[in-house]
DNA sequence: TACTGGCACTCCATACTTCCGAGTGCCAAG
DNA sequence: CTTGGCACTCGGAAGTATGGAGTGCCAGTA
């Protein structure tokens, strides 16, 4: 069906509009690349190309464009994942490396990649159910208010306040914390509720409603802050590339947790190390002339979360793929690291 | 110099302007605004003002358009902040007392005070250095490290690793722990060098490098974390409003945390619950033609820090400023609160 | 003195036209 | 299957009208 001058007379075409921004034709194809044949033959292909949806014109006798489904192909089988210079190996480490808390990792990550790609750039914070139990402390902040503050082993802190049905002694608190960390030290989130399900049993009863606020409170944390942070950077990278109409539509679809978590979420195949995803296939409607590049990080062979980049379907994949993988590797040194 | 019919004119002109986007001719104004006085008299004294410096016209025989100059007299004396409805302030209130920690307290007020502008907010986290400590809690998480949580009374949680020179037991941790929250308790950030100045004294001699490492990576925390933090939300009302050009510099100037600061920073005169900055009065040549509306908020007379939105000098002045207003208010009240 | 109507003038925005050239599809020949 | 030639298409740039909103000025009026 397409034979392999086809295929690289469309990698040629996406490498030239990426580059230049404007449609590519016969002519100036035969002269940027040596393909061995003349114009004429390349116009041949290219009335194939576009035949089977690969590339488009915006207008008789304009230049042709490729489709998503061209950008598609292009990512699936004629490119290879650009790795990056040693000199931006060196930054990425250095920038990384100074971080000092989740917080600042995540800011710093974000910041990089947006910058690294100049595009927008899009990081979750590590789940939290996927990661573990480092430490509960439970804090008395007022006569009826205890704070329990959850650590996880990748860093995350969550805080929250407890309105206790009564007062609350300095021995039951530091009872109940000592059982809390007992039960739940190394746990992973998904089985704290198990874990806890017969803590109220092991506390004296005149302690037990207090017991159970913290626990509800405590499980409630888990719940609502399942996975849902999510920061981006590099906005104003948008502003440099046309997106005229749509925008609006992006900066908005930016501004909206769900859709990011969408965005990153809904994973493609897993064979490969960073996922695309192209134009129409991204699941919001606002999106329909971006891309997204995406991939997984975390300590070791656990997954924590997805960072990614987001721009124009004409985008340079081969080197966005390659900035994306490594700032995620280096992301997952640095957490394992701390 | 002007007499009053001259500043009607020009606060007709502002309106008109803010409202149609469109330079206003003398025609329009004398037909949409009752002055009494012919098209005529109007260009008149357009003429004056215009010689003035309060408006200026784009072209010869355009209509004319307020001049930043124009638009500080029309702040300063020719208009009074507008009042939010009273659906508005019911909707403030419920939609910020939703909010359970302070993370969502400045999430949520960003993206209303967003939403109710229909320009871009942001919001300054409330300033470590003026608020005081309700409690320090130490906890280990490795044989070598402790975990440093540090809240305050406006439930800021600020959290660090520290990394002690030896093994620390238990016993020297409570009795850290203990001395610590006896030293600060209710302490202003600002005096928590002094307050700590002699507590390595009160330690035993063995614990007094542990000790030093505590109070070095406390006071750390207290510089670094100094009320730097802001965020931002509502970007995509940016690509509403024609910046053309000047769209991209806006955005960089709004990812760029220290030009947010210094924007929210610099305050004007105190006298007002409201400032503003508008076009080249800003810090930021980005933003030569955007606006600040910023106001401080805190609980009781204790400022806090400041929130704001930045929107195109063609704004209207009396809703935003009303706008920040009421939300400033309302997030001391959410804080008093909590 | 302050205001008004009239008038000539300016000049931007819009629409219309022209024109160039890059690019195409097709075809006959190699 | 490839190539050069050729007629055709059509978008975009550049140039050319034209209309109308707006101005400044001036002489007349209250």
């Amino acid at each position: 069906m397409l034979d392999d001058r086809k295929l690289a007379v469309l990698r040629a075409i996406v490498e030239d509009y990426v580059s230049t921004n404007e449609p590519v034709g016969s002519k100036s194809l035969a002269d940027r690349h040596n393909l061995g044949v003349s114009p004429a033959t390349i116009r041949n292909d290219m009335a194939v190309l576009e035949e089977q949806g690969y590339i488009t014109q915006p207008h008789t006798s304009a230049g042709r464009v490729p489709t998503d489904k061209g950008y598609r192909l292009f990512v699936d089988r004629l490119s290879t994942i650009k790795p990056l210079s040693a000199a931006e190996r060196r930054a990425i480490e250095t920038f990384l490396s100074g971080a000092y808390d989740l917080d600042d990792v995540v800011g710093r990550t974000v910041r990089l990649l947006a910058q690294l790609t100049r595009q927008v750039a899009v990081v979750q914070y590590p789940s939290l159910t996927r990661s573990t139990v480092r430490h509960v402390e439970l804090v008395p902040v007022a006569s009826h208010r205890l704070l329990l503050v959850l650590i996880t082993n990748t860093g995350r802190v969550e805080q929250r306040v407890i309105e206790t049905p009564r007062d609350v002694s300095e021995e039951t608190v530091g009872h109940l914390r000592a059982l809390l960390n007992t039960c739940l030290d190394g746990c992973g989130l998904g089985e704290v509720p198990n874990a806890v399900a017969d803590l109220p049993e092991k506390v004296a009863v005149d302690d037990r409603p207090v017991a159970a606020a913290v626990l509800s409170v405590l499980l409630e944390t888990l719940v609502e802050k399942h996975d849902e942070k999510i920061v981006f950077a590099g906005a104003a990278n948008l502003a440099a590339v046309d997106f005229s109409q749509s925008l609006r539509e992006v900066l908005e679809a930016l501004e909206e947790q769900v859709v990011l978590m969408r965005l990153l979420g809904e994973v493609g195949d897993s064979s490969s190390s960073v996922t695309v995803r192209i134009g129409t296939e991204n699941p919001d409607e606002g999106l329909r002339f971006t891309s997204v590049v995406a991939a997984d990080y975390g300590v070791g062979d656990r997954t924590l979360a997805r960072l990614g980049v987001l721009g124009p379907t004409r985008m340079d994949y081969p080197s966005t793929m390659g900035a994306v993988r490594a700032v995620a590797r280096y992301v997952g040194q640095i957490l394992a690291g701390s």
